[in-house]
DNA sequence: TCACAATACGAAGCATACCCCGTATTTTCG
DNA sequence: CGAAAATACGGGGTATGCTTCGTATTGTGA
């Protein structure tokens, strides 16, 4: 393991501060190992936690245009075009141009994508759940709560769609 | 705004539970959040926050090879190789091939990169700090141990080093 | 009505972020 | 010493996630 060493010494001419202390950095390896624990409980249905919010979301309107979508999960809207092609490629949504107004895309769940989404729920579930498992109970209510607060404060809501600051 | 107004009526067959009180969506919004208010802080350098904190650790290291500035930092080792190499293109990084282990890359920051470090510290601590702003300073140090804890938990140290789970 | 603004998308490009597989080099152990 | 394991990378592939620019369609106001 020579490599591993340090190979030479560092000068820490300025140490601003540890990595493990900034909050973007807590914050990405957070969401770093969500996405890990999402994929280790939902893997076997291929899907990714992108997608399996913008499924729910599809359930939820029933029929809804990529931008309300991409309002919706608070995603940006060439993304959720990208996840939404996805999806379509497997038939668990349909991306249909809508007749009235045709430069929206009249996007649905199939019945396949419903039963996806049923079929995957309580292991989507316990990923979520297992990201904030190792707080007592009042710590995930309250830790949920702070990310709430800060969520909510960088999200406009237009007509009770939320969209991107 | 038709196209914002629902198209159809949605069926909500099962309404898993709302998007805004599961954890992960919540952490990725706050990460968004967090990589938006960096770029808005130091977007004038032309620095991502990856690539900072690449450039932090490498001035902790001084010289190191890939994959242990992939574990100081939490990385896949392949997105690494890419961030190393677009700071290298820029003259911030050296990626000099190791002698005494031709297998490894002795990655060092140059001048210009630790001087571009010391220039941007203020405003990528007031993007770090902006993050969780909205909350009390001792709301902020709970927030940030939960953080910690959940983090430490998930990750697995070696020689002083991070590694991933 | 008719120019003009607003809207919904699409394409292209860059940067994470991960996977798998293959190659080169070094270490280890029988 | 020599085969096998471990290590450090590289390449290819997929999926976010964002920006900018361009296009088509719809809504609006003089």
């Amino acid at each position: 393991m020579a490599s591993r060493t340090r190979m030479g010494r560092g000068k820490a001419a300025h140490r601003p501060w540890p990595l493990a202390d900034r909050p973007g950095f807590l914050i990405r390896r957070l969401h770093q190992i969500h996405v890990a624990l999402f994929n280790a409980a939902c893997g076997e249905f291929e899907i990714t936690p992108v997608q399996y919010s913008l499924l729910s979301a599809l359930a939820e309107r029933g029929v809804a245009d990529q931008t309300t979508l991409a309002a919706d999960v608070s995603l940006d809207r060439t993304t959720t075009t990208g996840a939404l092609k996805r999806l379509a490629a497997r038939r668990l949504v349909e991306r249909a141009v809508n007749d009235d107004d045709r430069r929206a895309r009249a996007c649905r769940a199939t019945a396949e994508g419903l039963s996806l989404l049923a079929k995957m729920e309580a292991a989507a579930r316990s990923a979520h759940r297992d990201t904030i498992a190792l707080l007592s109970k009042s710590e995930q209510k309250l830790f949920i709560s702070f990310m709430q607060r800060i969520v909510d404060r960088n999200t406009i809501r237009q007509d009770g769609a939320a969209v991107l600051v």
